[in-house]
RNA sequence: GGGCGGUUAGCUCAGCUGGCUAGAGCGCUUCGUUUACACCGAAGAGGUCACAGGUUCGAGUCCUGUACCGCCCACCA
């Protein structure tokens, strides 16, 4: 079969896949069975970080995509029962505000105009078009995942292995439910976690209020009407002519009130004049001081971010509209000292929907991070069996005592410092798209699991659960955990390795570490692969405003799947963010179609030669060159084994093109001449190449399998071809 | 306010535990219609490795400090 001139992926690459889909061995129990690697060979497993079924993957999925499958199909080709699970996520609030949007902008309803039920038909529609999408884009980057073991977040499986362990967190004490101050998003009408906030800076005058003898600051004066606390530091001598808990008479915005003096440490005094009144019910350090000194909250503010009757002539106004009359009446009043207009306020928005956080209190469902409860069957080193722990402390041994490396180590500082700061996590949001929170009530009764205790009169809990709950799961509820270790985890579980960007590290990865280590009493993965973000040729963040945004489809489309993961791999290690230009996958494709060529090359000049069992007599020359194989083999192999992709790239790259290309094939053109040198040479080229694209097929797997096939000299698939 | 990165050729970036006469890709210059490839080959230009000190026989590589740039965390009203 003659080699065209030039390599065209576009005819290949759905070909090939579809070659390796059918051969059955993305799975690796399909490689037992037909004996290609024995029954205990070591394990290579990795669950897929699950792509949010939002719409399509983008080039950071791409990047995710890219390394994974490199280190699968290393593992696999050097005799690992190697194992990849892929699966989607529901994603729970982003997608239901993808579907509410949309919604809007079609038909101008709201979720609660269609209702729940009807609106839960219409998520989970937008979720299996999004998910065939993200599949078959997987299918393109050329993963070798393996598809009978899919997974979603949300599928009966996952389902019920979060009831599982909702449950026994809950009997733990683990799970609380009670009411503290959320982030609340106005308008999707939810609580968001902690993490999920995305800080915002913004010029907002600051305005000076005369508060009784004090003068307090507020860059938010809409939430002053229910304050009757003055806060004042201890040792602030300005103030010590009063006592704690002093009542005062005050004139404030709507009358005469009684407010009283609290000295606490938080304050700074160097601030304004070191005094400032509480709003407990809308601020979260305010809410720290009312907590500490037992004072009465009031809520100003409603959840639609109206404001409430407390607030006299401006009740019902929304918070905008009523600002600028507030500031008005304070200043009518004489109230309003000075304002400071060059002030730089920093407000919560939700990073998933955009909204301005809104503090409330609420009342909401806790994971407890701190408290104290027994770990009964651990694996944890520094934690063990029977011994009182907590989930903080689970988060933290993992990853100090080693059990998980982490990639680039310098996450470690950021991981613990994060633990260090953790606060308990809201695991309830007032969506409908998810795992409904699995308690049940009847009057005063309170029941957990599945189902009620009986079929009448018991009512479920209205929330449901923050996604990552369950994405906390994925290592294992993927391999059909329900409470019980199943045959999958003893062969696979702790995965060897997690790969995803060190921008979920807290969101997910410390998640994951907590809910294995509690549930399991063992680590998740053993290895943390994280990569960052993919930026344009110029190093900006791609972003529809900037108009730069790169589809994985339309490079796949224009240079191939294997210049694209190229392009994605090469130059960029762990850690870093790496910036893509057309230019740099264009250049691939260039590398590819070099290797294209060095086989064609290669072929015409050994087709009149018998590939031998026993190699024969090799002249020094040849010799040298395959030894000089074999030290790119063992750098290779190490730079793999060490998590660094780039540095296996860089060395195949060059030796492939400018040593081997370059200079070996150039100077077998007269020794194939040759009778004298011609069979030793021949024998040379076609064994080093073989070797060249069993190096290769890691990183660019379609291309390799196409050419492996036009070598008579080979048998079966590369993506199995066991080297070593 | 705390922490973490970065600053190396025009551009994008490698450079592990110190030995580099400092590398790659793209771009640039000159040459080449060689029967694997012009998605190519040959030759070449281009860097005081941010700055200032220090350790060392020897420093992009280690230490201290400075200046920018980026990111993360944090209850300064």
């Amino acid at each position: 079969m003659e080699l065209p001139k030039n390599y065209s992926p576009q005819e290949t690459e759905k070909k090939i896949y579809k070659k390796w889909e059918e051969s059955g061995y993305f799975n690796p129990d399909r490689m037992i069975q037909d004996a290609i690697i024995p029954s205990d060979a070591p394990a290579f497993s990795l669950v897929l970080p699950p792509p949010n079924v939002t719409g399509t993957l983008h080039i950071g999925h791409g990047i995710m995509l890219a390394i994974e499958d490199t280190f699968v199909r290393f593992y696999r080709m050097r005799g690992y029962k190697a194992l990849w699970i892929p699966g989607t996520d529901h994603a729970a609030i982003a997608t239901q505000s993808k579907v509410e949007k949309e919604l809007y902008k079609k038909e101008k309803k709201t979720r609660h105009d269609v209702g729940r039920d009807e609106f839960i038909k219409m998520v989970e529609e937008f979720a299996q078009n999004s998910k065939n999408t993200i599949l078959s884009q997987v299918r393109e980057m050329g993963s070798s995942v393996d598809w009978s073991r899919q997974a979603y977040t949300l599928d009966k499986q996952r389902s019920s292995a979060v009831v599982v362990a909702f449950k026994k967190m809950y009997e733990d004490k683990l799970i609380y439910r009670g009411g503290r101050i959320v982030h609340w998003d106005p308008k999707m009408q939810t609580t968001i976690s902690d993490d999920e906030i995305e800080w915002v800076e913004e010029k907002t005058p600051l305005y000076y209020l005369k508060f009784g003898d004090f003068t307090i600051s507020t860059a938010r004066p809409e939430t002053k009407f229910g304050d009757k606390y003055i806060v004042v530091h201890p040792d602030d001598k300005r103030y010590e002519h009063y006592k704690h808990k002093q009542a005062i008479e005050v004139e404030w915005i709507n009358g005469t009130i009684t407010a009283t003096v609290i000295k606490d440490e938080s304050i700074d005094m160097e601030f304004g004049t070191g005094a400032m009144t509480i709003t407990p019910w809308h601020d979260s350090t305010d809410f720290a001081i009312a907590e500490r000194h037992d004072l009465d909250r009031e809520q100003v503010i409603d959840e639609y971010g109206k404001i409430l009757p407390i607030a006299q002539e401006f009740q019902g106004m929304s918070i905008k509209k009523a600002r600028p009359l507030i500031v008005q009446k304070l200043k009518e009043k004489g109230l309003l000292e000075k304002i400071d207009e060059n002030y730089t306020h920093r407000i919560a928005t939700n990073s998933r929907g955009g909204g301005i956080i809104e503090p409330q209190i609420r009342t909401q469902w806790w994971v407890d991070v701190s408290k104290q409860f027994t770990l009964q069957n651990s694996n944890l080193q520094g934690i063990p069996s029977g011994s009182q722990t907590t989930l903080k402390e689970i988060m933290k041994q993992s990853v100090k005592t080693g059990q998980i490396t982490l990639y680039p180590d310098r996450f470690k500082k950021t991981y613990f410092h994060w633990i260090d700061n953790l606060q308990d996590w809201n695991i309830s949001r007032q969506l409908w798209y998810g795992h409904r929170v699995p308690v049940w009530y009847k009057g005063e009764k309170i029941a957990v699991g599945a189902e009620p205790p009986e079929k009448d009169e018991w009512e479920q809990d209205p929330d449901t659960l923050d996604t990552w709950f369950s994405s906390g799961l994925w290592t294992f509820s993927t391999m059909g955990w329900n409470g019980q270790q199943t045959d999958e985890m003893k062969q696979y579980h702790p995965t060897t390795l997690m790969e995803t960007g060190y921008d979920i590290l807290f969101f997910w990865v410390a998640r994951m570490i907590l809910m294995s280590g509690y549930l399991l009493g063992e680590v998740p993965f053993e290895n943390v692969y994280l990569h960052g973000l993919v930026r344009d040729e110029q190093g900006r963040k791609m972003s529809k405003s900037l108009n730069n945004i790169i589809d994985p489809r339309d490079l796949i489309k224009k240079y191939g799947a294997d210049a694209t993961r190229m392009a994605l791999l090469a130059g960029n290690p762990a850690g870093n963010d790496t910036s893509l230009s057309e230019e740099k996958v264009k250049g691939y494709k260039h590398y590819a179609n070099k290797l294209w060529n060095i086989t064609r090359f290669i072929l015409m000049q050994t087709e009149d030669y018998e590939m031998s069992t026993t190699e024969p007599d090799l002249t020094s020359n040849d010799r040298a060159i395959l030894q000089s194989i074999e030290r790119l083999e063992t750098k290779i192999a190490k730079h793999i084994q060490n998590y660094q992709l780039h540095l296996a790239i860089e060395d195949l790259y060059q030796f492939t093109w400018r040593e081997f290309a370059d200079k070996m094939l150039e100077d077998s053109k007269p020794l194939l001449q040759d009778d004298t040198t011609k069979t030793s040479r021949q024998y040379t080229l076609t064994n080093a190449l073989i070797r060249l694209l069993v190096l290769h097929h890691p990183f660019m797997p379609f291309i390799t399998e196409t050419l492996w096939h036009h070598i008579p000299d080979t048998q079966g698939l590369l993506m199995t071809h066991q080297n070593k």
